[in-house]
DNA sequence: CTGTTAGCGCTTTCAT
DNA sequence: ATGAAAGCGCTAACAG
């Protein structure tokens, strides 16, 4: 390495420990178990490890205690404002407590899911949140056997072991497009994104209630395996229509895409809601005052984030818990974009 | 911990060496500099290795070393799109390497910052990124003394020790307000976001200007101290018009307010862009295709990611490199919020 | 090309 | 309430 040496050895346990008079031990009890030395003594350490800037070795921690104090957290993609939220939500509830976060990148990859999932096991990881992930089946064997806290984000009446926050897909597409149906919209379209997990299920819960209607048409059917974004919304609007010259509404399954179809509707001269209904998905920041604002459904990243580092946390504390299934529902929020429902 | 334990204790590089019939020491050649076993044993041991599942410590490594393979990344917060765009670039390079990442947020805190990168150092990272902190004064001792890596991007002209990416906030800004005059806007509102290095320097750049026409006042200045929303946008155009309701173009610092103030244009009855210019910056994906294609400054985001990685990779490798200061530029980006420059 | 010895910095376990 | 001894799983340094 062409780098600068740090000047100093850095300052170890027993440094501080020699020059307290004391043994290693006896600062190691100071910072992981205070209440075990006595308030002279434990104060004097304290002092001590500030003026000498000493900071554990946390490799060293981690080899004699076989604990770790990072997550893991698996995303399939980085490039999805969805998981924005999602990593918001981790983050602020694991702020202020002394745990670190591993993030790490799938790139919707089963096999590249398995080697971090391993990865993250063999080094007593201290709980791992998998958020969004394809292989939920080939990762079952590894998370039964897993040490620690496993907390997945995958959708309602997914079979897994560990703990699973879930999300009902299905359902907010079935919801979302009946609302469209509802408002008198006949020729529905869906504009969709990577076909992931999520994405199958919600292009199901459209398909299902698009059948029951007598609507559907797989012409109907517009996407492209690839993180959504505004331009292929635009793309995918133009794509859908020249097959389906009717089409009076979408169902996009992010709201980036229904803010590409909002531009694209426009520039086609149409006058939405009133020739032509959007319905978005994730209610991102712009939905709300979109002109007009787009009508979308929420579903709750942000705290499934959080509570999914809560769990983590919780369990590593023992303050624990059985394994269990927390569906956080879904809400779909009428703006705009749609017409106001006959009376 | 009410979790599961392991069923098995896990194998280490010894019952690998064991059941190999060979010294622990050679496993761990096969892995780090495999040409120095012979072609049979390395065969043997490979095979060996995968049958038994064998995951090498990495604390145990990190310990033995001094040196750890993952890198980290400081961001000064999470909730910003640029930073995406940056994290992806990192992301890019380092697929397919072994190295690791960790990502903190420093939620725009001088004291946290130093927290943070104390403990990178303290724990033997192989290098870290700083993506667009505050502290820069502050960090530069510890910067200093650092036996890594260590890549900032931060503005044109701040002097910090450490390889630097720079970027131009005040030209960048300036060029962006100077290509509003010259399509004839006068009073132009600078619509902004957190006022962080990068934001002052924003602001800076479009003040000069304005100044230099003759055209600055205080009440064009427009920001909130947070981060950067569409909402944001909406709102602090209503509150410019107020103070000085003959405002006919706005210098947005980000493309998501910019998004915001088009919106709120068109609820205003504005045309833009004839009675009206918007200047975006960022270019975000959205920004090409919006109704009409927002005008921009696009900063090579993605790009100051994948070389921070890749100057840390080299820089660890030992394809060494002096201390060095890339400046990634900038460029105007003309589309439709703007008028056409009189011919 | 392969092995021996020592030790990274901390925590565990058992004593006092 | 404090300490001594041992060792976590691996690699550095030196031998052969």
């Amino acid at each position: 390495m062409p780098v600068r040496r740090g000047r100093s050895e850095k300052t170890t346990l027993l440094d501080v420990a020699t020059r307290a008079g004391v043994s290693a031990i006896t600062v190691s009890r100071v910072l992981r178990e205070p209440e075990k030395v006595s308030q002279d003594l434990r104060r004097r350490i304290l002092d001590l490890i500030e003026d000498m800037e000493y900071v554990p070795d946390q490799a060293a921690r981690a080899l004699a205690s076989r604990h770790n104090s990072t997550f893991g957290v698996l995303v399939a993609s980085l490039t999805n404002r969805a998981f924005l939220s999602f990593m918001q939500g981790i983050e602020e509830r694991v702020r202020d407590t002394s745990f670190r976060i591993q993030y790490a990148n799938t790139h919707n990859c089963i096999e590249e899911e398995k080697r971090q999932v391993r990865l993250l096991l063999s080094q007593n990881t201290a709980g791992i949140v998998l958020g969004g992930l394809e292989g939920i089946g080939a990762l079952s064997d590894l998370i039964e056997r897993a040490n620690c806290p496993v907390v997945q984000v995958v959708d309602v009446g997914l079979k897994t072991p560990g703990t699973v926050i879930a999300v009902d897909h299905i359902a907010a597409a079935a919801t979302a497009t009946r609302h469209l149906l509802k408002c008198g919209y006949r020729s529905i379209a869906l504009i969709g994104g990577a076909m992931d997990e999520r994405g199958r299920r919600r292009t199901q819960g459209y398909c299902q209630v698009m059948q029951e209607a007598g609507l559907f048409d797989e012409n109907l059917l517009q996407s492209e395996n690839a993180t959504t974004t505004t331009q292929m919304g635009c793309r995918l609007l133009r794509r859908a229509m020249k097959l389906r010259p009717d089409i009076d509404a979408t169902f996009c399954q992010n709201d980036d895409l229904a803010l590409g179809v909002l531009f694209e509707a426009q520039r086609m001269g149409k006058n939405v809601p009133d020739d032509f209904g959007i319905c978005g998905y994730n209610d991102l920041d712009f939905a709300s005052v979109m002109e007009p604002p787009l009508t979308t459904v929420r579903i709750p990243l942000f705290e499934a984030g959080y509570r999914s580092a809560d769990i983590m946390i919780r369990c590593v504390e023992g303050k624990a818990m059985e394994r269990q299934v927390i569906n956080l529902g879904f809400e779909l929020i009428e703006r705009r974009t749609t017409r106001r429902l006959p009376a």
